[in-house]
DNA sequence: GCATGATAAATGAC
DNA sequence: GTCATTTATCATGC
């Protein structure tokens, strides 16, 4: 369903830019924002079910898996846990709020 | 029955609802007599959620929209911020 | 058909 | 690490 930019060979070397050697002007261009695909979605959101906070060594392996960068991998799961949280606090008005349940 | 509305909050979490023009009046002139920085404190949206019957989740989605709507196409909203400085103008005279 | 509110990637302050 | 935010995208209202 999704072809994903970073999608052939390594997904590493590609959106990588501007960081070393050469390029003197460095533009700092945001990355563009690209929606994962649901097969990438499903994995993360498994190894996030088992572990809301992951180590390197999955971290490697889940971003050679779904040809993310260790950076995206890192950055989904922070920003997966401030939507844990946001839902419990959406949760908890939700039910306060209604004394039927 | 209890993961039949859990599943239906899930699922209503994303269905939309306009705000009421009186809400959306109060977030407006925050906005605009805030324009040269309009990042209002934690308690400026406790406040403004209060008074416009929103969560303050929905003021920071809110201000996150307008401020980069704005700045986008500042030409299209150019009406709109002049009604709105009018309208403080008159308060911040009287 | 866009306007609008909410969510999903990505950045940066701290 | 958290967390407010920027930006693009999504989904709906009308």
């Amino acid at each position: 369903e999704n072809t994903n930019p970073s999608s052939s060979g390594s997904a590493h070397s590609a959106a990588k830019e501007t960081a070393k050697g050469a390029a003197p002007n460095a533009p700092r261009t945001r990355k563009k924002r690209c929606p994962y695909s649901k097969f990438q979605i499903r994995e993360l959101e498994r190894e996030f079910f088992f572990n809301v906070y992951i180590n390197k060594e999955k971290r490697l392996q889940l971003s050679r898996m779904l040809n993310l960068t260790d950076r995206q991998v890192k950055i989904w799961f922070q920003n997966r846990r401030m939507k844990e949280k946001k839902l419990s606090r959406d949760r908890l008005q939700y039910f306060s709020g209604n004394p039927l349940l | 029955a209890v993961m039949i509305l859990r599943s239906r909050f899930l699922d209503a979490r994303r269905k939309r609802r306009n705000f009421n023009k009186q809400a959306t009046e109060i977030l407006n002139e925050y906005f605009y007599s805030h324009l040269s920085n309009p990042y209002p404190s934690e308690e400026a949206k406790e406040e403004l959620a209060k008074k416009c019957g929103i969560t303050v989740s929905q003021v920071s989605n809110w201000f996150g929209n307008k401020r980069i709507r704005y700045k986008k196409n500042i030409g299209k909203f150019q009406e709109e911020a002049n009604i709105y400085a009018a309208k403080t103008a008159v308060t911040a005279t009287n």
